[in-house]
DNA sequence: ACCAAATATATGAAAATACGAATATGCTAG
DNA sequence: CTAGCATATTCGTATTTTCATATATTTGGT
């Protein structure tokens, strides 16, 4: 299915996006978000938010699981040390301009239930 | 002259090329490296090199200094923490791909000697 | 079954990037 | 100063990537 190992170069060029990259580090920050907490806290179309999410799972870094209409997006875990190292590294760096969309995350309304899947 | 903060978008970007990549992957491997010995190393053209080399440095991962006729890249050591520790753990990984131009890097004869400038 | 909300995908067009070929620059030797 | 080697840059083109718009899919509610 998806490609199995991760090379370096498949990780920097998924990175080299900007709402990629920050769709990616809001998520390590986050744990978990759905589709509609980024395009809020990045301010940007919905297509262009979903086809850049769909990149990221597809090169192995992300996984994705519905919860009724929502769909929410985390780190995938069997990504490899070295590539989880780098997120982390830049994660901590934390330059301003993520800090503005980890803003917009924390004042909006309406945030769906993170309710762990209960009741199906 | 250069632009001063390197943000994580920037460097991205810049490893997101395979030759870019190399290039940095090797140099940060050997310490030092001029252009002739990456020519060889990875069997590219001459002004294709140059210009990712270019690139590196203009953002601000490498620096050079030319001795004689030759030119000599490495990492800038003012780089950012966290963008040398994503190199150090890219470079820790060592995907095969770059263990043959490090092969043919040693294979190669002629590679002109890196004496510390002593006599000007 | 039908409608609305959340998300995904397809389709060109526009923008960014990379490339080869030719040329320019800098250095050393004679 | 001329020739030759190593490296850099320019230029036009080809390739890749991104985008906006429209459309499809999935789910929950009525």
């Amino acid at each position: 299915m998806s490609e199995n190992t991760l090379d370096p170069l498949t990780l920097f060029k998924a990175l080299a996006d900007d709402t990629r990259l920050h769709c990616l580090l809001l998520i390590a920050a986050e744990d978990e978000l759905c589709v509609c907490e980024l395009i809020e806290a990045l301010q940007q179309a919905q297509p262009k938010i979903s086809r850049h999410l769909g990149q990221l799972k597809r090169v192995g870094l992300l996984l994705d699981r519905r919860q009724g209409q929502w769909v929410y997006y985390r780190l995938n875990p069997d990504m490899p040390e070295w590539a989880q190292s780098v997120i982390k590294d830049t994660l901590a760096h934390a330059p301003s301009s993520y800090a503005t969309a980890m803003r917009r995350l924390q004042t909006m309304g309406e945030r769906p239930a993170r309710s762990v899947a209960c009741c199906s």
